[in-house]
DNA sequence: TCGCCCATGTAATAAGTTACATGATTAA
DNA sequence: TTAATCATGTAACTTATTACATGGGCGA
């Protein structure tokens, strides 16, 4: 479970609300780990008890910003976590199950949809990349810290690519499979 | 939740028991969607419940072998459900965020002991599917199932080898910007 | 001052993981 | 005939999702 460290990373780089967590999580360090509000609250609770971080409002203030930032403690925790080893995440991708279903079921039962579902969303994602790189990685120095920023950006460009490539083969061979349209 | 059509898919290419079940998807199914016999046993007890499958076996025969078979209404219900869509899933990598988390710390927090336990993941993934492919779809014509199976095995094989092209990067990345070994 | 939105949170549910339990089969 | 193993299952726990609730600030 890598979110209070996610956080932690997150808070590190910016002290923030969990609101602006929130946020942040829903365009940057959110496309490798994505969290809700919801999540993000309780965790900051954890991470607060644990003394790791701390905020800048006192108990039960309901309603008002509070402002979280990382204790020393807090960055002990997270250098002590990047050195450990995870195994590398399960995937669970339903349209796989499909394809095979597909098969299972002779042709015709209707895989195209999510592939071409897929296909658009890919497509949008990559976009978004790309938007990103353009703005943020190109055309300038960058340092050691966002080149290994940048590094990760590449890994999710280089994934889309492969997911929109995988899509069009994946239609392609179904239109040679079943050539009249059943 | 695909779990069910998952099991749906297994038994429709090949009638068997619940452990059978567990160990097929050890190594086929399981790729795209893992799940334990645990899981497995209690989603077959749904799947008998609905009237999706039946088993031979009466109720209650505790370490008895019992032979699951797909029923003509599940049968139905897979059709339906390859026929719908849905969201890519969602990206959860520890590794990534340890490697933004690196970069936020300022270098030397040790990425790259997980980099070099995932490189290793990899390349034994690799060579599994590898195998595989050698054994199943090399030397001659396939069916439309296993051309569709294949593909499903190509997907993976492409995953594999830019998961290592990537840990390979980072580790040169991290080479470079700490030259000394801190 | 009233309504809307922002910020923080609670509760219920679902899915998957880990640890453990029990009946049947088999081989020494 | 007993110990090991196979096959099936239960239970407790963790993580994530979805829906809902409450307090505070701000503009019309």
């Amino acid at each position: 479970m890598s979110l209070p460290h996610a956080l932690l990373t997150s808070l590190l780089e910016q002290p923030c609300s969990g609101m602006d967590l929130a946020r942040r999580f829903g365009r940057s360090i959110g496309f490798f780990w994505p969290a809700t509000h919801q999540q993000i609250y309780k965790e900051l609770g954890k991470l607060e008890a644990a003394g790791w971080v701390r905020s800048s409002a006192e108990e039960g203030a309901r309603g008002r910003k509070r402002c979280y930032e990382v204790l020393p403690a807090g960055e002990q925790e997270l250098k002590r976590w990047v050195a450990e080893t995870d195994e590398p995440p399960p995937l669970r991708d339903a349209m796989m199950v499909r394809l095979r279903a597909e098969a299972a079921l002779g042709t015709g039962a209707g895989v195209e949809n999510d592939l071409l579902h897929r296909l658009a969303r890919h497509r949008t994602q990559l976009a978004l990349y790309e938007d990103i790189e353009q703005r943020d990685f190109t055309g300038r120095e960058l340092s050691a810290a966002e080149q290994l920023q940048y590094l990760i950006l590449q890994s999710g460009l280089t994934t889309e690519r492969e997911h929109i490539r995988f899509c069009e083969k994946a239609l392609a061979l179904m239109e040679a499979l079943e050539p009249a349209g059943v």
